[in-house]
DNA sequence: GTCTATAGGTCGATAGAC
DNA sequence: GTCTATCGACCTATAGAC
């Protein structure tokens, strides 16, 4: 276990504010402060708040499309494509509960490289779809409207960091096995 | 089709762009700009920015929850009153597709409301919550995790104000039953 | 690496003319 | 009902001492 830098602590400590608060809402004294010093010094390590965001994002955005190629490109069924997809989200939301919040509510703050993360995003949604559309034509799924199962099933996922901290009792595998049989199975008892 | 009154127009503008930057970076300046009139002409109508987000948020909630208070008494099923909060939410999310918004991601900036809005969002998930066991132990639903299927199927729901705007050739009732058939026959064909 | 001090800008909101 | 002008607070970021 390294110790954490006193960036690494920075952007971490800013994470779990923006999640409280949101970018916008959060001062770099609001920062400072949680950190016990005064604002003019977090810009001895980080050059400005805008930098702070990227941070938080970027790698987490990336983290999320080369997974998803990885399992894209791998040779198993449909199916099992998807519940890699569910692990993946749960192991990511697991590590990172307070980035996740700035991925999904934050990203338009992004200044720069807002183009990059939508560049990402647009290509992990077009592989989710492209295996559920593959999936409905080799009669692995049930011919629904493939956009209503990408977004139902992406609307789980993205907000899983809302409630992993009221579940820590849960580990991620059983958590993931849940999940599984609820997007994938339905619900109801046939 | 009453005109609609200044302070209706500012609210509505205001929710617009409320979801696109969020409560606290959007300014009164923003706001008056988007009226084509100057930032202090708006208190003429509204007391204060803080005023417009309790507009905005507070009668959306309200309507959520006595709309999930008509359904938990009803003497349906438990799928079909299932069922029927889907619609609930389809149709309350068409008719304010920019409310949606702040309801899910700006209510922490309520001040004095803050604690309401809390009360109604807590008192709508403990009547899903109920209807969910309650079909589980009739047998309804699978033995699943009660937690997993509320908070799967709320996600959906909750998210539905992002997709909709994609999706304007669908009408409501379609997009209804498209969404009761994923999220509770599942995805796999059997 | 942290501090004090502060520049330069924007914020929400008010006063008062028309 | 909208305007111009403006107040006092707070914002990000920098300069320079220690």
């Amino acid at each position: 276990m390294k110790t954490a830098t006193r960036k690494e602590q920075i952007i971490k400590t800013a994470a779990k504010l923006f999640k409280e608060k949101g970018y916008a809402a959060v001062t770099m004294r609001d920062i400072a402060k949680a950190l016990d010093i005064k604002a003019a010094s977090l810009y001895n390590h980080i050059t400005s708040k805008q930098d702070i965001l990227k941070y938080v994002i970027i790698s987490l955005a990336e983290e999320f499309t080369n997974g998803m190629n990885t399992i894209y490109n791998s040779s198993e069924s449909n199916i099992h494509k998807i519940d890699q997809i569910i692990s993946l989200h749960v192991d990511i939301a697991y590590r990172n509960p307070y980035q996740m919040a700035s991925l999904n509510n934050d990203w338009m703050h992004l200044e720069k490289d807002v183009t990059y993360y939508l560049e990402l995003r647009d290509s992990y949604e077009d592989n989710f779809r492209k295996i559920i559309k593959n999936g409905i034509e080799t009669g692995e799924l049930t011919d629904a409207n493939p956009e209503v199962i990408l977004f139902s099933i992406l609307s789980a996922l993205r907000n899983l960091y809302l409630w992993i901290p009221k579940k820590e009792d849960v580990n991620p595998a059983e958590l993931s096995n849940n999940l599984s049989q609820v997007l994938i199975n339905g619900i109801i008892n046939k």
